[in-house]
DNA sequence: ACCGATTTGGTAGTAACTATCACTGCGGTA
DNA sequence: TACCGCAGTGATAGTTACTACCAAATCGGT
């Protein structure tokens, strides 16, 4: 609830214009709290379950195939559970606002940048190869975080078509751009 | 002078524990003067002229290259430029330095990562193509932020190194890792 | 020697946090 | 029913990054 209140005046005055404080006289807590349970006043945007999401999924994918296609089958997955389901949901405008604070502050498109840059080690851990090769796990490192760059990329590229088109095919569209139409085509 | 001073006190001190003051302190001038000079703390250690160097050399490039080539070899370039030379120079030094507080500090790291998204935007612009090509667009923006995204896990893996590796070789192996050998191989 | 422009410095203020302590409501137990 | 522990909430005071505004100094050229 408190992040609803928070993400609605960071769109309607901006971000840097509100105060955690008027965060709070919204929600009808008091500063402190909101505080306990967001961290940081960027926390209040970037709080959500995408990490986790991806990382079951990568955990649960198969270890033949290729790193590309693993990582990229999961953020596909993930992204088409989240926006999934019936079109202009409340949850869907919800996300995209999010996203477009993300992107257009830079205080928030930076920590979003860091969050990814945690998610690409979870990602890395979850793909579960050895990590006493130091060339296997460089490989990882660097699949991860190309796939992470072209998910963001596609993100943006959704949030400026304001959700209108399919996030898990921007998500395909951009992986195949990256790596290969080999790649990314199967994955659509 | 400034900048070395703060590197100086952020390495010894760490990040969080080093306040403005200290650094303006150090550098024998007022806080404000540091202000002036570094919008804000984190700009004490990232202000370089890495972009302007990576932007020169892709408008250098050919326009028949593929996009990933184009790239690579700008920021295989550039790294080249930045640690080339003799080895054990101080500038080495105090790039590794910098880089490892830019990896060790969230707030760093953050910020750090939303200026390679700035570059990226930079690369597109430079790049030159077309625009009006909502689909080639994309292509550029996917390719670029793919491209730093293997040079940022480049530059992880040089500063675990301890610079012992040589950069610009790491960066073309993990484009080779990212996007297949046969891209990348040239690039060496 | 003088003058315009750049650089530097001081003061006061805002706002994001943090540490610490006190209070309130709630479920389970004797 | 009275009690206990505990999670959630709140107030106060302090630190620090950063900004706006104005004053002083310093520097290069005529």
């Amino acid at each position: 609830m408190i992040q609803t209140h928070a993400v609605r005046l960071f769109t309607e005055r901006g971000y840097d214009a509100t105060t955690v404080t008027d965060v709070a006289e919204a929600a009808g807590v008091s500063p402190m709290t909101v505080y306990r349970h967001f961290p940081t006043k960027e926390d209040l945007v970037l709080v959500d379950q995408h990490g986790r999401l991806v990382a079951e999924r990568i955990v649960a994918s198969s270890a033949a195939q290729p790193l590309v296609r693993r990582i990229g089958g999961a953020l596909i997955d993930s992204a088409a559970t989240l926006t999934g389901g019936d079109d202009l949901t409340a949850g869907k405008q919800f996300l995209l606002a999010r996203l477009r604070l993300m992107i257009s502050t830079p205080a928030l498109r930076a920590k979003h940048l860091d969050n990814h840059y945690a998610l690409q080690q979870a990602i890395v851990d979850a793909l579960g190869d050895d990590a006493a090769d130091p060339d296997s796990a460089f490989r990882a490192q660097v699949a991860a975080s190309a796939c992470l760059a072209a998910l963001h990329t596609a993100l943006v590229r959704w949030a400026e078509d304001d959700g209108r088109t399919e996030l898990p095919g921007l998500i395909a569209k951009a992986l195949a751009a990256a790596f290969g139409d080999d790649i990314g085509e199967d994955l659509r």
